[in-house]
RNA sequence: CGGGGCGUAGCGCAGUCUGGUAGCGCACCUGGUUCGGGACCAGGGGGUCGGAGGUUCGAAUCCUCUCGCCCCGACCA
């Protein structure tokens, strides 16, 4: 029996000013979490309870599909640098030195470990397939921790891995994960969408995020009603086609003097057209995470109307990185100024000729060097067009010289794109991609990722197979992450939410799957001995029908109580009080907010009901 | 890493400009009253004012350096 005045729990009126989204609020003054350091945090009695149900839920399906290992955390920096991570990953990977000197790091993930037990032990096609996972505590030192659980230094991630010995194998393993975590968000009582991502530094090709809407989120989703959910990284969007205005003069391009109009809004309003009709143009440096490779000059071109998306951009030029040009690097690579840069005429090739008569600076100094040492190749700038220009006409461009536009520029007539691709960001209200509903933009948390990996590690750690042909083969790669903190903390970000836009009030209630308790008997008042007999015997008789029951035996003031009782999310509340004398107690359902009097005895039974309609 | 803010009792804050015995509310301890929505009265405990150095007769307060935390951005399986 848990009884509230013999544990910890400390509860806090106030929340400390360092909190600012409500969960982090919320766990604080629930005494879930203490914070010991930026990105760091103590679980508490409380946290580590519901943090133990959640991981509960996971292992069960999780064992379902797979084995469960446990790994090391401390890794040999080598196997790091044998999968190429350590260079991707950078600084947001760990590092530390043993006594003898030997680099070490903390892992962030486990794709390294796994595979090399998988390269020393599995040999044959008919060990396939394998799914292996395993739930423990990753490292990532984070540019920026914050909000609370979000995103921190040190959390509890499930990880699993798959290995099959084709892609349809693959296909499979996706899918089981694919189903095996709805299954799990669903149990943990979490309203979700899986959306299409990018795959980021981990590399492959399919992969689905699980994301929970909240306005605490760091991510933008776009849904629709048909069903069709993107990360604003990959989102795409159905649109119509556009009519573009009718040349003037020949029809060809005409240069327009356009003193200081350097911005969209003064372009199309001196032309007296729509944004739409207006050539944007955006330029980047593109870096790959190879130390020795050149920086690619990556200059996109897009609607006026349009917002540019690296993510895809990166993606389409096969960088890994990619920074804004400077203005001395506008004028090197592109030959005009920062508004009224564009297409036409734009230089494609950099030389040594092409800087002859600019101002030395430091970059083109170092740029110089660079074309110095490899006159021939040059500097080759990958120009994108995306694909809302596509078969349009007549439209203004900057002329790439100070106060100039051109107008009755023609995409494919006028300048030809390295690539035509979708590189912008869809807006709200655009129509989606499979039915035309029109899309939803909002803001949502990550709490799960699943990936087809592929080869990446299997070639580069070199994993081998013998297939049914006696054939050496690579098996092929999935990876599947849950972040553990992020089921709880969506779950009360969700809750606080609602009760925000219901009542106004800074509260929640967790599921009573993950809950740290799925029920407190409250008993008003400890110095009345039939009050607290009455509160020890339901709460003997809850924990005795298998339902996990707190009892607040604690000689405070009812209301002190019910405050506690609510802060920590619990919820049903049984409250022993007055009622009693008739004998009858309340039963306070915090979720749908309803209180309801039942007969002392009927309780139990009602209360188990509820319970067990709730894990529906 | 760029920009902004904050470090004074467990939590929330005042005091810093203008140097002069470190304060308030909550929490905590003792006694009493109260007892269904964060009670009241009386008494009490608790602080190297983030740290180091400096200026000064005297520093929470002024100066220099430093550490930490939060927010925005960059970044982010």
């Amino acid at each position: 029996m848990h009884r509230w005045s013999k544990l910890f729990i400390p509860t806090l009126r106030e929340a400390p000013t360092d909190a600012e989204v409500a969960s982090h609020k919320l766990l604080l003054r629930a005494g879930y979490i203490r914070q010991l350091g930026a990105g760091i945090y103590s679980y508490l009695p409380l946290g580590q309870r519901s943090l133990n149900k959640i991981i509960a839920i996971i292992r069960d399906e999780m064992d379902k599909i797979g084995q469960e290992f446990l790994l090391p955390t401390l890794n040999p920096v080598e196997l790091w640098q044998e999968s190429g991570r350590e260079a991707v990953m950078g600084q947001n990977l760990f590092h530390l030195k043993d006594r003898k000197g030997a680099e070490l790091v903390l892992a962030m993930t486990h794709e390294e470990v796994i595979t090399s037990i998988a390269r020393n032990e599995l040999r044959s096609y008919k060990q396939l397939p394998q799914v292996w996972y395993q739930i423990q505590t990753k490292f990532r030192d984070e540019p920026r921790p914050k909000s609370g659980l979000m995103r921190v230094r040190q959390f509890t991630m499930k990880d699993s891995y798959s290995f099959d010995i084709d892609a349809a194998g693959l296909d499979k393993s996706y899918n089981k994960h694919d189903a095996a975590y709805r299954a799990i968000f669903t149990r943990c009582g979490l309203e979700f969408v899986a959306v299409e991502a990018d795959s980021g530094a981990m590399g492959g090709s399919g992969s689905q995020e699980f994301m929970v809407y909240t306005e605490a989120g760091e991510d933008l989703i776009a849904s629709s009603a048909s069903g069709y959910a993107a990360n604003l990284e990959k989102a795409t969007s159905k649109l119509t086609p556009l009519e573009d205005l009718a040349p003037t003069g020949d029809g060809m391009p005409e240069l327009v003097h356009t003193p200081g109009k350097a911005s969209i809004a003064d372009v199309t309003e001196f032309f007296g057209i729509h944004a739409s009709q207006d050539i944007k143009c955006v330029a980047f440096v593109g870096l790959t995470a190879k130390a020795e490779s050149v920086p690619r000059p990556v200059v996109a071109f897009l609607r006026g109307d349009h917002q540019v998306n690296e993510t895809k951009l990166a993606a389409v030029t096969g960088v890994t990185e990619l920074r804004p040009m400077v203005p001395l690097e506008l004028e090197v690579h592109i030959g005009g100024p920062a508004g009224f840069l564009g297409p036409v005429g734009i230089r494609e090739v950099m030389t040594q000729g092409s800087l002859n008569g600019l101002n030395s600076g430091k970059e083109l100094a170092k740029l110089k060097g660079v074309l110095r040492e490899n006159p021939s190749e040059g500097l080759k700038s990958i120009v994108v067009m995306d694909l809302g220009l596509q078969g349009r006409a007549n439209l203004v461009a900057g002329a790439n010289q100070q106060d100039y536009h051109y107008r009755n520029v023609t995409p494919g007539r006028d300048f030809t794109p390295t690539v035509i691709a979708d590189i912008r960001n869809i807006n709200e209200g655009e129509p989606d991609p499979i039915s035309g509903e029109p899309l939803r933009l909002g803001k949502a948390m990550e709490i799960g990722h699943i990936f087809k990996l592929g080869y990446k590690y299997s070639e580069s750690m070199n994993a081998r197979v013998l297939d049914a042909n006696g054939k050496e083969v690579m098996p092929i790669m999935g990876c599947y992450g849950i972040g553990v903190e992020r089921i709880l903390t969506a779950a009360i970000e969700s809750s606080a939410a609602r009760f925000a836009a219901e009542s106004s009030t800074e509260q929640y209630a967790l599921p009573a799957s993950i809950a740290p308790y799925e029920v407190i008997v409250t008993i008003t008042n400890v110095r009345e001995p039939e009050l607290l007999q009455a509160g020890e015997d339901i709460a003997e008789k809850l924990e005795k029908a298998g339902v996990d029951v707190l009892l607040d035996d604690r000689d405070e003031r009812a209301g002190v109580k019910f405050k506690d009782a609510e802060l920590i999310g619990v919820p049903y509340r049984i409250n022993i009080g007055k009622k009693l004398a008739d004998g009858q107690v309340e039963l306070v359902d915090r979720l749908t907010q309803k209180t309801e009097d039942l007969a002392v005895d009927s309780v139990t039974q009602h209360l188990v009901a509820l319970l067990a309609a709730s894990k529906q």
